[in-house]
DNA sequence: CGGCACCTTACCCGATTGTGTAATAGTTTG
DNA sequence: CAAACTATTACACAATCGGGTAAGGTGCCG
């Protein structure tokens, strides 16, 4: 049986020739393709899509909000990206609306058919650029991390504030006076060149100084 | 010209099927191989390794320490994690230490293969499995942010408190008195079960409630 | 040995935070 | 329409926070 196919892609002769190139495919069934996705989550619902196939850029609500919509009303349907864009936010937003896939335009046919049939099987198939800045985001933070200079004392502090202890508190489980914890605060607060406890929090966590 | 490949893996019969393997492909060149990795780094260096192949469960120091140590001496080098373990932990402590792909064990030969030429051209190779964990890490969040039933104003509010503003600048940048600022966290500070301002921002920023 | 960086404590003082209580008014929902 | 929820303001009070200033102790490095 094969799996029932939406397109969403503004640019009709592409729109034309993606639907062409799936439905040679024999797993593939392209049930309908659109140039927006405007009502998208009524039309998965009335071909019974299984799969999607969905460009960001196009009049109207964004693929980016037509992910979002999709998947509340729908969650099983999977949907995949295919855009040319490769900034970190379309790609981020994307994975956070719901996106099971993420296909940059310049994937060849072959590729894109097995991106396809890799994310029915239950994968999460991406461009290599895009898998890239997948991995370069769970690594970022750490590198600047290190470029405070905050001391072991100090980061022990911190973290004790991330955890939401007040001075008094943090003073008890450093066995510390309350002064003391002020004064490493305020070297702390100096080093991430902020003024209060909650933007320290705020800085802390951004930058993976404290898990 | 075949890259230099070096392989740790502690289990001796597969690590030999490996080098006979990747030897084989016309790219690669298995310049070594050895069942652990308390070395590496050096072991890296005599070889002027371009990849290497990284199991995780091994005596001594375990792989993910291995590939720390390898990038930190030798950053361009490329790492493929090559293990059975898909727990997120693993993954992703493997990911933030500098791994450039992650490849389960079960994966085919031919795709350990296309795997390593993948990393080679720039990309981060994973199992679909993997892929999927990645994808998840991103979303999990979300689901659980809209339990904590906030309004919009809170919302705005809380938003306005985790980028480091005080009681007194939210309410000038929200255009309503400090006590109704005082009000709000206060209701906030209940829905979230939290009992001041940093744990607040903390819960915030870890859920993502605020960007 | 003499700096230098870090950890520690103390005190003062003004500003901020957090809680409680109470009241008015608009909106949504049953 | 009434009830429930939301947004708003006010006041009082205790606790905490954050800055400034000063100073004694440790351990390391040239």
């Amino acid at each position: 049986m094969a799996y029932q196919l939406l397109i969403f892609e503004d640019n009709s002769r592409l729109r034309e020739s993606l639907a062409i190139l799936l439905n040679d495919e024999t797993n593939f069934h392209v049930a309908a393709s659109y140039p927006d996705c405007d009502k998208a989550d009524k039309q998965v619902e009335k071909y019974k899509a299984d799969l999607v196939v969905m460009d960001i850029d196009m009049p109207g609500i964004g693929g980016v909000e037509g992910v979002k919509r999709i998947k509340n009303s729908n969650p099983e349907v999977k949907v995949v990206m295919h855009t040319m864009f490769d900034d970190d936010n379309r790609i981020f937003d994307s994975i956070c609306a719901g996106a099971d896939g993420y296909m940059l335009k310049n994937t060849s046919p072959l590729q894109l058919v097995s991106a396809l049939q890799e994310v029915m099987n239950g994968g999460a198939p991406m461009s290599p650029f895009v898998a890239q800045k997948v991995f370069q985001h769970f690594r970022q933070a750490k590198i600047e991390s290190e470029q405070f200079n905050l001391t072991a004392r100090e980061k022990e502090v911190l973290e004790l504030l991330v955890k939401g202890n007040s001075y008094k508190m943090i003073a008890d489980k450093s066995f510390v006076s309350i002064d003391t914890v002020k004064k490493h605060l305020q070297n702390i607060y100096h080093k991430l060149h902020v003024n209060c406890g909650t933007e320290a929090v705020a800085k802390a966590l951004r930058h993976k100084i404290v898990g």
